[in-house]
DNA sequence: AATGAACATGAGGATCATTCTCAATAAGCC
DNA sequence: GGCTTATTGAGAATGATCCTCATGTTCATT
């Protein structure tokens, strides 16, 4: 059974603030920083049960660090990322999940899973980078 | 200048005949085994300066461990894998690309790059998973 | 409120992929 | 052959993530 605890609690109020994707090392450092000390260890242990709860959304950086961000829906979905701030917005891809169903089966491959991410500058970097 | 050593030649040769994904540590000791020792650090140093060229494809497995795979096309493209064995076949992808770009500008975003795979079980190792 | 069984934590060590260091080696050019 | 410089490799260093296990907590039950 699942316990509620204070290191618990508190991973999941930093994520609730977060727009963004952190790594397991920055939540743990800015847990520290408002003064909820909370062990690595169990940084890593709460956000992997998270990611298999559904609760958080884990994607690999290209340097094979995960990133975690708390998602708002719980159904399969996608991200815009900014390459420069880490914001990123949520998005649906209907036609995504489409194309992907046909072309897996089109192979002869079953149980077609599928990631994809996209990644770009935001308006307000691009804006920044001009001056 | 780039130079022509046996090394090259024999990860590159190796990459040639393979026609799944592998680790670079995969490569390593498959290239020990037919007799072509090369240090594990220069495997990691072709494959990386493969991949800036475009000559190979980068992929990030769900541990993190980055996948390798020599691309018969230089253009974008995604990649169809099979979770047992590992085969992969290569796709066009034309309706995502426009997806990407359109969703992308949608949010103000430039310079919108993407990443998607997909993952699924072949035909063949299906039909093993049955008996 | 006290109890106890089961779950959770954390400090530090263990892994493991990947990168770095730097002396020794080899490629390409004269 | 000799030289200059890119390349190699062995081993150390790095860094993320996981594991161990003694100790601390939670929570249903008294």
């Amino acid at each position: 059974m699942q316990r509620m605890t204070r290191q618990r609690s508190a991973v999941a109020e930093l994520l609730a603030e977060l727009v963004d994707f952190r790594s397991a090392q920055q939540i743990h450092e800015l847990l520290r920083e408002r003064g909820d000390e909370v062990g690595l260890a169990t940084v890593y242990r709460t956000l992997q049960s998270l990611a298999d709860r559904g609760e958080v959304d884990v994607l690999r950086a290209d340097d094979g660090e995960a990133r975690y961000r708390r998602c708002s829906r719980q159904e399969h979905h996608h991200h815009l990322v900014c390459r420069s701030c880490g914001t990123a917005v949520e998005l649906d891809g209907p036609g995504v999940e489409e194309w992907a169903a046909r072309v897996g089966a089109a192979h002869g491959f079953r149980d077609v899973a599928h990631t994809m991410e996209l990644v770009g500058t935001c308006a307000e970097c691009a804006r920044e980078e001009q001056d």
